[in-house]
DNA sequence: CCACTATGAATGAACGTTCATTTATAGATT
DNA sequence: AATCTATAAATGAACGTTCATTCATAGTGG
């Protein structure tokens, strides 16, 4: 017998690597429960429904995504060698790092942004981390901008371009990791970048 | 009755409507069958199996978009008024028309997506789509480099950014509409290929 | 002894598929 | 033209399977 909140994060580890394995479609309780070793009527217990060990899935993976990103991106009083261009490369090299583009990662994003246009619960998580996101690159582009002097630079329209590349790229990683590899993947964006603010990329 | 052919794409087109409303996992074949004006064996009949009629749904999806690709990328003779320019101008055009774009293609296209590291059909038909895209974007952007003796630009690395971007945007526009309007994401890819080829773009 | 955790057989609903039957069409025969 | 025949199209009830969920039961820690 173990706590609640340990085999809950057990659960949703085993949902993941089935997603992934056998998509979400062909993810079942029985195949949850296994994969984490456990019996059949144990997430019923901890999650109520399948449902809802579906949207705590997502919202588990978005979290872990997210606080990554917040890290990065929220400036703290301390860390006094933190520069401008440097969130710029920790970005980029959080963005695609293993942890954030290991295959069972992406596969779980993009089979729930599949159901996503079906299921509110699911669009609305989406969303709302895409939402924060946004804000926080634009905050760091503005930022950016401001430093470099660059003109004719628009923040949103570059973080709204930026991401969508990044979401791209994650797309041909998961698709086809054998056409672009995540060394190319990286190096594309980082042109992107690159371009927007010369000054603060080598 | 109805010829085969006929049957067929009223068969596809209702699975369309019915990924998009409902999404990939909680479309039925009654739902299909219901949603086409017909009766529940007739898709049996016309497609032997559940799996052949949604690999066949993606096929078509595919083959669509790749013929409007295919007719914008590849050059004919007899069209004397195109140029490089004008062929750049259409593509981006054509990945932000309203056919392309319209919320019942995305959401089919990337349910699959989202399925598609988990079965091996819908990787391959989605990656070979993927290639040709790939390709006929990348000899567009080589004669571009060529034309306009752009300096220090790789059309490889140019077309994966430009792909990826454009899937990216597809993913925002269905995903958060009310964020991301298809006129601004036509500006953002616009700005792209502007940093591009800033002479080959007004 | 009580509350919590865990099990897995049992349940009923929903699903894809099958098939006996009916309906429609085109060609052949009278 | 009218009738018959052969072939394909179409139907939907029925079948077997799979699935999420339930629950009686057992185990565990305080």
């Amino acid at each position: 017998m173990r706590p609640r909140s340990e085999r809950r994060l057990q659960l949703i580890d085993a949902t993941i690597r089935c997603i992934a394995q056998h998509g979400l479609s062909a993810t079942t309780m029985q195949l949850v429960t296994r994969e984490a070793g456990l019996s059949l009527g144990i997430a019923n217990l901890h999650f109520q429904s399948k449902e809802n060990l579906l949207a705590e899935t997502l919202r588990h993976v978005t979290r872990e995504y997210n606080d990554g990103l917040l890290a990065i991106l929220t400036p703290e009083s301390g860390r006094s060698e933190e520069t401008l261009a440097s969130s710029l490369e920790s970005l980029l090299d959080f963005q695609l790092s293993h942890g954030v583009t290991q295959r069972q990662k992406m596969a779980v994003w993009f089979a729930y942004y599949g159901e996503a246009s079906a299921r509110p619960i699911y669009q609305k998580i989406c969303s709302s981390s895409d939402r924060l996101s946004m804000q926080k690159v634009e905050e760091l582009f503005a930022a950016i901008i401001d430093e470099g002097q660059y003109q004719d630079r628009d923040p949103q329209q570059l973080a709204t371009g930026y991401l969508a590349l990044i979401d791209g790229l994650w797309l041909s990683l998961l698709v086809a990791p054998r056409v672009l590899s995540k060394a190319r993947g990286k190096d594309v964006a980082r042109a992107y970048l690159q371009q927007a603010f010369p000054r603060h990329l080598s």
